[in-house]
RNA sequence: GGAGGAAUGGCAGAGUGGUCGAAUGCGGUGGUCUUGAAAACCAUUGUACCGCGAGGUACCGGGGGUUCGAAUCCCUCUUCCUCCGCCA
């Protein structure tokens, strides 16, 4: 959420930077400052009164000490006109306060002005593209095929134990999620970033924190006895870590990795896209997330970015880097990479990663903060992507390696798994 | 799951209705002393909001209530500890 502060002193910056998602900035921001100066002429109204209260209560309790107990009776028979008065005013004070947040709440992230406006993912700009797009024989076959013809995984298995989009996996399909999660943590903690495994499921609090609640509610499993929600993303739990937190300027960059299943509804998506790996209620990634200073976040994006390109180099698969559009941006990012890579039989793009940075978004919901050399506290940028996602990654892996004696494992990769077919 | 106890500032820990935003100790910061350091001593040291300022308001796990007045009393939720039961 945007910070009050900064949309006093950057409204006409953040209004143009809303603008790239096609939001009427100016409008928006002006209400939020309309609320907040309504809000600051009631606090002072309700300081006030509550400041009377305090007095005559004060007063009371010395006469009762003089022994004065007619005069003190005779000063609390006055008291209820004033109470009165100041329960009204908190109470419009807090009704004030709840409408502001709640608008603040629908305002998205204002995104870096390097981000191209646009509607859709016909606008995102392709900042890179990398890898010969390998030549198919006519009978290459989808991932789903080369899955049942390798027992790699099995979706209607997983519709018996629990629904669609829910696989199982097997033989050495189950040995190659545990070589790319075991790949992609090395990888991470050689870069410097602390291994977490954090809870799967969390409480309203992470939630808001990270920007999941209150809007995206219906896109989490909810577990309704206990008020949890199963994780959607390790972002949410890691990020919240440092919740509540006044860091030390010299702490940074803060630099965590985790590995968790995620747990998505995908209400409302379905359709071809859905098929095999291509979109899953359960999925394994492992995510890496860095807490920034701000003049230092977007040098750190670009680490980051730099750092999962090795990833997809490892796994020798063909890559390309897209800025997102306005209008394809998440609600809390500032500025958004994804990664994709290519499915061979598909013939189609699928995304693998997504990094962002947060700027202050999340950190101002978090209320995480770093005190510089004068003692002054300032918001801290956060920033997180996925390095990587698995089943789109096992379902490129499949097509693009696929060969007529099967599944030809990169030699990266085949150090984990221990083969380097899988057939 | 059952029975008890507890939750206070960075930490430890007082405080059971009225100058308590909160004693004291430790820690932090600044200073005195010292060639330097340590020790000792002195001062200072929570967060947020409002206000040009003086100053004001809120916060003692969360929420609600009683009262002129709540860290203190009541209700409720959460968490932690002890004991019993169950269990990977």
């Amino acid at each position: 959420m945007l910070a009050i502060a900064q949309i006093k002193n950057q409204k006409e910056e953040l209004a143009q930077r809303l603008g790239i998602r096609g939001l009427d900035g100016e409008d928006l921001l002006n209400q939020v400052l309309a609320l907040d100066e309504k809000r600051r002429a009631v606090q002072q109204e309700a300081d006030a009164a509550a400041n009377e209260m305090n007095v005559i209560s004060k007063q009371i309790g010395q006469l009762f000490k003089e022994g004065k107990t007619e005069e003190a009776n005779a000063a609390k028979a006055k008291t209820g006109e004033l109470k009165e008065k100041a329960k009204t005013f908190a109470d419009q004070l807090q009704a004030i306060e709840n409408e502001q947040r709640e608008l603040l709440y629908t305002i998205p992230n204002a995104p870096h002005t390097s981000v191209p406006k646009g509607n859709s993912e016909e606008d995102n700009e392709v900042v890179k593209s990398v890898g010969e797009i390998p030549e198919m024989a006519d009978d290459a076959l989808p991932h789903w095929e080369l899955a049942k013809k390798y027992n790699v995984f099995d979706l209607e298995l997983g519709v018996k134990l629990t629904g669609a989009g829910f696989p199982v996996y097997r033989n050495k399909g189950a040995k190659l999620q545990r070589a790319l999660i075991q790949l992609f943590l090395d990888n991470a903690t050689a870069m410097g970033y602390e291994e977490i495994q954090p809870p799967l499921m969390i409480n309203e609090a992470s939630g808001i924190g990270t920007g999941q609640l209150p809007d995206k509610e219906g896109q989490m499993y909810h577990v309704t006895a206990d008020d949890f929600y199963l994780i959607p993303t390790a972002e949410v739990p890691i990020t919240n870590l440092f919740r509540d937190m006044i860091l030390d300027e010299d702490a940074f960059p803060i630099k965590m990795c985790g590995y968790t299943p995620c747990f998505r509804r995908e209400a409302g998506s379905y359709g071809k896209d859905v098929k095999g790996l291509n979109r899953l209620h359960q999925f394994d990634k492992v995510e890496i997330v860095q807490f920034a200073h701000p003049d230092k976040s977007y040098q750190v994006l670009e680490e980051m970015v730099t750092y999962v390109e090795t990833l997809l180099v490892k796994l020798e698969l063909p890559y390309r880097i897209l800025r997102l559009c306005g209008g394809d941006l998440s609600f809390a990012s500032a500025l958004t990479y994804d990664f994709e890579v290519w499915s061979a039989a598909q013939g189609r793009w699928l995304e693998v990663s997504s990094i962002s940075n947060f700027e202050t978004f999340q950190a101002n919901r978090m209320k995480c903060r770093y005190r510089d050399a004068d003692n002054k506290k300032h918001l801290v940028h956060t920033l997180n992507g996925s390095a990587l996602a698995l089943p789109r990654i096992v379902a490129s892996l499949l097509e693009n390696h696929q060969t007529s004696e099967g599944i030809r494992i990169p030699e990266a990769l085949a150090k984990y798994t221990g083969f380097d077919l899988l057939n």
